[in-house]
DNA sequence: ACGGATTGAGAAAACGCTTTCTCAATCATT
DNA sequence: AATGATTGAGAAAGCGTTTTCTCAATCCGT
């Protein structure tokens, strides 16, 4: 047999030959050890340099036990806000030097857990946004996965801060807005059941009733589509409401597809808002009323959050304390989906 | 000193020793090895459920060669274009387990050669998509990336295939529709001039005029985002074109929107089309016209290319021929942006 | 019942690095 | 000049798997 063709790349030990020292010293180098003379260090840097040696990043993580690699799981990478979210994460780690393996659950909620311990075994740590997983099984969950930073979660799970928005508050503000405008009959046209994030919503919505004697606000069940917020139509017009709050901006651009369909118009008739003020909320006819939820900046904090879980020491866990979370606010963001209800102009 | 404590995941030597055989029998069972008697192997797969027992896939990763991961490397993560190829090539890579590392060059033409290297160290293969990179830089760094698959990109460099739309076809199709509609004086507002696929729209175009003689094409060089639509309103309306062919959904939008603002009605004073389709091209006001390219069956047959390739003997290349490029031609989609010009209809 | 095939499992050698351990050589100190 | 402290680089031990080697124990045919 040959004498065992060359296939491997040029690896440490070809540096070391030929700059003449060990592969320790190679080593050395390449990770800026300052304990190597100047000169030789120079000689290595040289031989790496001609040989265009790369170190082997398996090699490398293996070696120190982790991978400058965060995972981040969400349910849809369709998903106009969890896009946001992994844009944010993936800059915002670049810029420390870690990369971003995705994981898309398709939506298949039972895949979730599994991805994510996936994801975990060959990330240092990850980012998850799981918004319709039960919170027992989240719960479960989070010690395995640590480090972990949660997006519009939170857990009892301890050391495993949260990066949230305030949905409760952004739908009162929406409300407000639109009593302010003159509506006494609001709609909510409802988020899935299962979504953490509608039941914030809904939480908002008891607070502000309870605050707003005289206001009705009333509650459709829905979905998160566009589909649903075109479906939805009938049931907001049965309603009586004025003022249309929709689950997030594409259920109101499916119901302001329905609404033009039907010759209502908006605001005239019917007031609408959105929610979440994705990148085309601006761009529909009218341009939505919603509630501007920062998501880049979402993503970027939750990889700072994670920056901070992966610096400290393995079992400064406890030492440190609860790590921070953060909470974000909706802005109110208005625009041309909503006026004073018919008459009251 | 204590007797290290131990601080490191249960591995393949606590099953081992559990089920009291070696660890390369615990190996041998974990990867579906048939050579272990039936009875030891069952006594392995038990201990290792006890122990909850999960391969590193760093030490695999080593130990095989490879990391069961491809790169995706893309210019900008809140393009819709690229997140469609993102999400097409996530998902059917993950129908044969492996996973997408993501590598946002954040629009910085001078990265994409390096995070593209960096991608391709710590996976096994790298999908680009570097619409502005030279050919000659694509050139050169193509057969160091290799296994590679290009989208909508081509180069000579060999045994990687790509996958392409043809812009050329698409931009005809909708030149052609407009000229079916009656219109004689078209305009193309162009795509940064760095941008191979606007290119291929100008050669699309040439082809075009070459067999429409009567008709005119005026062009306009512009950029790729909404406000470089919006802001090419001026020359559009100057130009007295009645057909306005948009780089893109986004440009298209961009000017249905500063249309709008100067009280120009679409399509009845002005057709205006889109290029690509993307998600919310179907919610403008009014519906956007447009080529409509499958941007996520893109990334799905990207992921097909690089499986191909994944699966051929490293040295395989030159025995097997050229690996397949595909091409997606864009379909023409009707909505209501276009319409026959002003006392034509 | 005996040699030659097969089976099946353990020992050990990769995989490509990092890092601890060691130890020779240099330096500073009295 | 003798001793202890410091510097700097090589040897070697991991890191957690997979896979090749090896070899003992079965099996088969005659």
């Amino acid at each position: 047999m040959a004498k065992r063709v060359r296939t491997t790349r040029t690896g440490i030990s070809d540096v070391a030959a030929r700059a003449g020292v060990s592969l320790a010293t190679v080593s050395r180098v390449m990770n800026g050890n300052q304990t190597v003379d100047a000169q030789i260090a120079e000689r290595v840097r040289i031989a790496a340099s001609e040989l265009k040696y790369q170190p082997n990043p398996t090699g490398r993580n293996l070696a120190r036990g982790k991978t400058d690699t965060i995972g981040v799981v969400v349910p849809d990478l369709g998903n106009p806000t969890f896009q946001g979210v992994l844009r944010g994460v993936s800059r915002a780690a670049a810029q420390d030097g870690y990369r971003v393996l995705i994981a898309d659950s398709s939506e298949v909620s039972s895949e979730e857990a599994i991805l994510a311990g996936e994801a975990r075994r060959r990330c240092d740590g990850v980012v998850l946004c799981a918004p319709r997983m039960g919170a027992a099984e989240l719960e479960e969950l989070a010690p395995s996965l640590h480090p972990l930073v949660l997006v519009n979660r939170a857990t009892n799970a301890t050391g495993s801060p949260s990066v949230i928005v305030d949905y409760g508050r952004g739908i009162q503000d929406l409300a407000a807005h639109l009593v302010g405008l003159g509506h006494t009959r609001l709609a909510y046209v409802a988020g899935p059941a299962s979504s953490s994030s509608h039941r914030l919503r809904l939480a908002g919505l008891d607070a502000f009733k309870a605050s707003h004697s005289g206001i009705e606000v009333q509650v459709f069940s829905n979905g998160s589509t566009f589909e649903d917020g075109h479906s939805s139509a009938g049931d907001v017009l049965a309603s009586g409401a004025t003022g249309i709050m929709a689950f997030n901006d594409l259920t109101a651009m499916g119901l302001l597809s329905a609404l033009n369909e039907r010759g209502i118009r908006v605001p005239e008739d019917l007031s609408v808002t959105g929610f979440d003020d994705i990148p085309f909320a601006r761009y529909t006819t009218p341009p939505l009323t919603t509630a501007t939820v920062p998501i880049q900046d979402v993503g970027e904090q939750a990889w700072a959050q994670m920056k901070e879980l992966l610096n400290r020491a393995p079992n400064a866990a406890a030492e440190a304390g609860e790590p921070a979370s953060t909470t974000f606010t909706p802005t109110l963001t208005v625009r041309g989906s909503t006026a004073p209800p018919p008459g009251k102009g």
